[in-house]
DNA sequence: TATGAATGAGTGTTCATTCAT
DNA sequence: CATGAATGAACACTCATTCAT
């Protein structure tokens, strides 16, 4: 799963460029773009795309990799803010800080909301193994907000996990948005009535 | 609008039978399907799918007109079913289940959800209308609803709309869906804290 | 090669229709246009078309063989008009008289410049004994005009028959047309200088 | 207007084979054959005429326009052999070859033919600007010849253009063709008698 | 018999992927 | 190794011709 062996400094700088055009382009246009426009913004032929990665697909999802391990880290440096023993209020901003963070960043990336909606693409085994990881960081929030009576004890991941995709939907939705909808689907999780 | 004579009866037949198809292999694939595939699960050829539609983008916006029609007309209904000075619990059903209705239909259809969110797709005038008069519906239910002070009246109807497609999007991203991504948009969007 | 029988009054009234529609359109556009569009503006069915003409071909040769039937006729009477023994300066009027309703003729209409210079067009058996009739008329008019010392007598038909598709070209070619080329055409076969 | 690099010699190779069997099968059908069967007579796939040339009609324009690029560097040349004050014979000669030369290429090649008589062709700017320098040169042999006192100074280049495209037309329309036809045209452009 | 709907092969064009240079 | 040219399978759409009504 790890490349075999590390690849030359030129290698690397190309990969780099590779994904660098792929971020920005995919993040515009999603997986519709032609390769040769990625190669073309990367600066190299497409035979070097290819190279690096097999198909489309496979450089679409290291795009979506990448940034699903960002949002991993940030999960998890929201979970080690946390004191040990539950802070309510510190714990439910936490919790909200990082749904903000998720469903802004899908957003305003066509990318990751293709991914997520799963429009026409199959993730493989590899970024399935990310956002795993994700998902056990999110979980860990979960469990940690609703223990601290912050969110409602009836969800689980998977609910989030669609209501984190409806945020992002709901957004993408809106020409000029308010950002009321990311509110409503918040109080919705609450286990307190809105003040 | 209205076709100047009646269609013979195998005209009438074939264009029923690649509606039919449309609507399926759309439903199923979104956009994206191939005409000819169209054609094929319709048993014709592909000029009369060109006789009946003039673009393939025609036919995808019959099949969604259809659907939003479909959906107006639920939603009217609903209207209709309300006393005129506004019983709360009665209303906040007619709102809550003409909901339902769109959340159930968009969200088994690609090409619903493909429309809502303009993935790719230009609506033309005449879909526009329909989707108006689906508005118009949907406003008027909104402010019965916020009237019966059962909605909360911050939302707006582009928040609603956003909201709608948000739940319908939570509804895709699960295999085995429990519904309760759902709810919690619902209880996000009422006045009164859940009992 | 004449019709078998004597056509219902009915028929003989669409297969008319179709001609007069096909003449237009041809002459307007050529062979290009798309035969449901004759069909269209004779007011009949494609069907009805191919009732009476076997392919779109066979309508376009119908349509070029009236037009050579028509200046055939015209011909003739020019023929008819010479007196017996050559008054040249009459058979010269009649000679370039006739070459002037031909270039006109075929200088307006594009199925017969389209048949003309062959674009794309085979002729059948039955346009070709049509335009057989035409040649020897215009084989006569030559000769006339070549016996009164009116017509250089080194050139024969097929030179002929070259010079005026040449002169349709030469009019085609010209958007605001002096008629310039077709006289130095006319002034090329004369036997004597110009004055 | 000149590639910014060296095309790579298979390009190069491609380039030019995909030319040749353009120029082959433009000239024997004119616009209207398909674009496949100029790939596989190049012995290339669709996508590589596609490479080189970004429509079908730039393709035929780059035929066109390499054609009139040749006929106007042959003009050149006969403007250049020209004596400055005016060998009437010379002059003569010059003009009447350099038509030869004109005549003999289109009448060889359905596209030119096509391209001259404006058949379905919208000529782009580039190839405008072309055949702009063959009129230059065309104008200029045209003043040199009746300054010589050799081509009737009535006509102007419009009307030689038709004329040449007449010779053209008239010289395809003849199956075994003697050249008469071209000869009358000649006659008819000059200020004296024939001998 | 007329109608006009159905057919289906064919066209120009795009783009993921492979491969010669 | 990188390059970018070549490939060829799609795809939307057109239109001459056939055929059910």
């Amino acid at each position: 799963m790890a490349e075999s062996r590390p690849l030359r400094a030129d290698a690397r700088r190309n990969r780099a460029k590779v994904l660098a055009a792929a971020n920005e382009v995919f993040a515009a246009e999603g997986l519709a773009v032609p390769l040769d426009e990625i190669a073309r913004r990367a600066g190299v032929g497409a035979g070097t795309v290819y190279r690096h990665f097999p198909t489309k697909e496979a450089l679409f999802e290291a795009v979506v990799s990448d940034r699903i391990e960002s949002l991993t880290a940030v999960g998890r440096e929201a979970l080690a803010s946390l004191p040990e023993a539950g802070d309510a209020a510190a714990t439910e901003q936490a919790f909200f800080r990082f749904l903000d963070v998720m469903v802004t960043d899908a957003g305003s990336k066509m990318d990751l909301a293709d991914a997520l909606t799963g429009a026409g693409v199959d993730l493989q085994q590899s970024t399935l193994a990310v956002a795993a990881d994700l998902r056990a960081v999110l979980t860990d929030l979960l469990r940690r907000a609703q223990a601290a009576d912050t969110v409602r004890t009836d969800i689980d991941l998977a609910d989030l996990h669609a209501l984190v995709i409806g945020a992002v939907a709901a957004e993408r939705s809106r020409a000029g948005h308010s950002g009321l909808a990311r509110q409503v689907i918040y109080d919705g999780l609450r286990t307190a009535p809105r003040p």
